[in-house]
DNA sequence: GTCTATATGCAGATAGAC
DNA sequence: GTCTATCTGCATATAGAC
């Protein structure tokens, strides 16, 4: 049954790799994970690289081309944001420490980054033209599209990257107070964004 | 030269953790960043946990009593933002890695956090004091301290544990740019915040 | 395709001379 | 206090049987 442990494999990577890193990670605790054994591992993937690399191109990719497409549907501006950014909490959200394990292992190899990109075809060129002619038309203040697209994703990002620090620093580590912050953060995010853009 | 020594090793030490964290780091890289023997670091720490321990303390209390007493300077609150995201940036700006390092290692062991917490006596109490009465006096809009805090800390910390992701994504990958895309940043994000929480 | 057993290398840690 | 040499254990990876 091929395709199933290989599958298995995978979905056991991903979950010590995202949250371990790649030299935390051991491979026998992802044989533990998926029920099978260590060689198994080398016969399927021959390397903790070779794994480690096919779980984290897949974790970019969950992350990257909402970044960049977020703000270019076909709607007014203001609302886009708000679609946009009611998306990308949600993908966030499902994927909590996706965030956080592709910054840690881009700052530990930048380089892989490169090849990452192209292959994507990220362009940020579109999203640049959008916002400049909303600020062209008056219809929101001056700002460059990079900074308004850090600005959100940080917000975003950070709700849960910070999460174990935040939530004892503020919460008294009550899990379910953080829940319910999390569910207002949303709103609040986008209440922030948009106070903020558009002309008084 | 027991104190040059021991000095040597933590500025190595400290060198080599918070970019490749506890797990990437070696303690021959260590010894050889400060230049003497690998036996020497087990002759002053003992173990690699108890050397990154001391890195680690630091490195927290070097982030953490900055973002709770940011905002509760004595003069009006405006300014004190203001003020608050410019020392903060600066702190960041000169320790660039220090956050995505605290973060991942906060991850990686949760509980490690609680005894710190305690051991500063972090107290977010009067924070949400300021921030209510400001909200019930009308000045600002009605927004929670935890959402305002997390909201600034964000923009800074990302600022810097994003860049070699946004430096590649919308700036080529050329570092003046994006040296001059930081330059703005300080003042760009007081705006943002400030337009967000001020009164229409 | 899956397992057990094993080789290989390396990292953390210690012993002991100076 | 600092070094060289060495021990020990463990993690990745391979060999080879089924």
């Amino acid at each position: 049954m091929k395709d199933n442990t290989e599958e298995k494999i995978l979905d056991a990577a991903r979950k010590v790799f995202i949250t371990k890193g790649l030299d935390g990670a051991r491979m026998q605790e992802i044989a533990d994970e998926a029920g099978i054994n260590k060689a198994l591992l080398h016969y399927y993937f021959r390397t903790k690289q070779n794994l480690f690399d096919a779980v984290f191109e897949e974790a970019f990719f969950k992350l990257i081309p909402h970044v960049v497409n977020l703000l270019t549907l076909d709607i007014p501006f203001l609302e886009r944001i708000e679609k946009a950014i009611d998306k990308y909490f949600d993908v966030i959200n499902a994927n909590p420490f996706i965030p956080l394990f592709v910054l840690h292992e881009i700052n530990r190899d930048p380089d892989k980054l490169a090849s990452l990109l192209k292959k994507q075809g990220v362009n940020p060129e579109k999203l640049k033209l959008i916002v400049e002619a909303e600020v062209k038309a008056g219809r929101i203040i001056d700002i460059r599209h990079e900074h308004l697209m850090l600005n959100i994703i940080s917000m975003i990002v950070m709700s849960f990257a910070a999460r174990p620090l935040f939530q004892r620093m503020f919460f008294e580590n009550q899990e379910e107070q953080y829940e319910e912050f999390l569910k207002q953060r949303k709103q609040e995010i986008t209440r922030f964004v948009i106070n903020s853009i558009q002309k008084k």
